[in-house]
RNA sequence: GCCUCGUUCGUCUAUCGGUUAGGACGCCAGGUUUUCAUCCUGGUAGGAGGGGUUCGACUCCCCUACGGGGUACCA
């Protein structure tokens, strides 16, 4: 039975690359009908932020990527699912490790080993605790046995540290993305196991939670892979099975070098989170994905697609579609660098395709967080805004940014356009134009488009003088949907107040008594 | 510094020794449209460099360069 699992740490907000490793975790587990598990790594106490584990179940809701099991999912046959509330477990395997030979008591103080660090720092090189050094430190592989007894027995503040086999030999392990890795052991350091205050580290407690959950695929970012032949020599000295492990490429920055991060998020207008979130300690605010106006379907296809393909040319897929295409051979090795562009298209691609009435069901939150209208309870005119506006909108952010004037009256005309076209000496025949229009028996798009053209053609006016006129009349802006759709949603009589309104408004803006305010309307 | 992983158009990628190196985003041009957008046509641009192996290398090997990651009593 497969079983992967997906176990962040509660430090703020969950980074979209955590969503990426959380899907493919997911893909696999479907794709092979197993267990997909959540675990909070919370050993470190200093750096829990209140709320993040909120934030990481909320998020993957939010995505569709569903646990079966663990922290606030399934039936809990392995709980609890929240190291903080597993600490009881971890110490009886560093003491089997000791036992074994493969784990010793280090003494040394965190001032001491600061100490050692700068003196090697000083000369250009790197302390590392490992089978040299280790014999120069205070720990109970260097003193006498009953000396470590004592220093025990007085609770002396001591860690647990793994023991790196000496001499020439190496680790060597598979990996599914990137073949076989080996690492010489005099590479390797003595890492803490357990730490002065007796809880495990990342390295003990994953791992031990991941031998009793069952895990047999390790999928995690490439962060993980310096350390995973320590990992695997932990499973070994255990004499436990070790998963088979899948290194995945880490998502780098748009512009420059490094891997995303929140600050690249900041800098670049960019969001790199699923869901909004206020850190409650510092205030600090993430922007997310949702209220920037991506879809979650959108989010978690482009975010699959940065490391990898079907293989085919498909792109645009559904959940669905990608456990079926998943598989490790295309991951690819290198990291990817984040396309916002190509994140926006693929959003765009999924408003262009959505039922009109599910689209519209996504798009009022956005109306209702902006106006207050009456209009929104009609969900009829609702649907026909988001009907006229979907092949043009990119976010659902801009179904409010692009159809405000389908909700409020126009405040600002684009009075560039207006200066430009707008002639006072035809201001009586648009007068006419508007009982023309308005004086149809039936008030459809196509009849008020016969009827201007037919307008157009017995005035003497031009189709482009009178279009664009009549579009920044009813929207105040050049670009938009059809003016015949428009003046058809608004009806009869609010077309005849918008256009006599505007008209008037025109005069004013050719021959200003004041001077003309700066519109910022479109964008 | 040391270790480790990587390197195909600007970006995301296809290619698993023999292809005019394909697709997508972006960008540019054209068409459609009263505008914008959609849609359609076309264009732009790539195997980091050097050695091998081979009848033949983007593909396999080595070196160099460059990039990522790691190097905590953090995960």
């Amino acid at each position: 039975m497969t079983r992967v699992r997906f176990a962040p740490s509660p430090t703020g907000a969950l980074h979209i690359g955590g969503v990426r490793t959380a899907l493919y975790n997911y893909l696999f587990a479907k794709q092979q009908g197993g267990d997909f598990l959540l675990r909070v790594e919370d050993t470190d106490q200093t750096r829990f932020v209140p709320g993040a584990e909120e934030y990481i179940i909320a998020a993957l809701k939010w995505c569709g990527v569903l646990p079966n099991e663990g922290l606030g999912f399934g039936d809990g046959t392995h709980a609890p699912y929240r190291q903080s509330d597993r600490m009881a477990i971890y110490k009886k395997y560093a003491d089997e490790l000791i036992a074994k030979g493969w784990a010793y008591y280090a003494f040394d103080t965190p001032d001491e080993l600061t100490a050692k660090r700068s003196e090697k720092e000083a000369k250009k090189e790197m302390f590392a605790y490992n089978a040299v050094t280790r014999t120069a430190m205070r720990n109970s592989l260097t003193l006498p046995a009953d000396e470590v007894a004592q220093l025990l027995a007085e609770n002396a503040p001591h860690v647990v540290r793994f023991k790196i086999p000496e001499g020439d030999g190496d680790v060597r392990f598979s990996d599914l993305i990137r073949g076989s890795v080996s690492y010489a052991f005099a590479q390797l350091d003595d890492k803490v196991l357990l730490k002065g205050d007796g809880l495990p580290t990342y390295h003990l407690a994953h791992l031990v939670d991941d031998y009793l959950m069952q895990i047999t695929h390790v999928i995690r970012g490439e962060e993980w892979l310096n350390s995973a032949p320590l990992h695997v020599l932990i499973y070994r000295a255990m004499d436990w099975k070790e998963p088979i492990f899948a290194h995945l490429p880490l998502i780098m920055r748009p512009d420059g070098n490094g891997k995303l991060s929140k600050r690249d998020g900041d800098r670049l207008g960019i969001p790199v989170f699923p869901l909004h979130f206020e850190h409650p300690v510092t205030g600090e605010t993430a922007t997310g994905y949702d209220e920037t106006g991506f879809l979650p379907e959108a989010v978690i296809n482009f975010m699959a697609l940065f490391g990898w393909a079907p293989g085919d040319d498909r792109e645009i897929m559904s959940l669905d579609d990608m456990v079926a295409a998943f598989s490790f051979e295309k991951i690819n090795k290198a990291g990817a660098k984040f396309d916002y562009a190509k994140a926006k298209w693929i959003n765009q691609q999924y408003i262009l395709k959505m039922p009109l009435d599910e689209l519209t069901t996504r798009v009022l939150p956005f109306l209702q967080k902006n106006t207050n209208s009456p209009k929104l309870n009609d969900l009829k005119y609702t649907t026909e805004v988001v009907r006229l506006l979907q092949e043009r909108c990119v976010l659902l952010t801009e179904f409010w940014t692009q159809g405000t004037y389908f909700f409020e009256g126009v405040k600002t005309y684009d009075e560039a356009t207006v200066a430009k076209k707008w002639k006072t000496e035809n201001s009586a025949k648009f007068d006419e134009l508007i009982d023309f229009v308005t004086d149809i028996d039936s008030f459809t798009a196509a009849n008020f488009e016969a009827r201007v053209k037919s307008f157009i053609a017995s005035s003497g006016l031009k189709m482009g003088d009178v279009m664009p006129m009549l579009r920044i009349a009813l929207t105040g802006r050049m670009s938009g949907p059809s003016v015949a759709d428009v003046a058809a949603l608004f009806g009869r009589v609010e077309t005849q107040k918008r256009l006599s309104a505007a008209f008037k408004r025109f005069n004013k803006v050719v021959e200003p008594e004041k001077p003309i305010e700066i519109n910022d309307l479109d964008k």
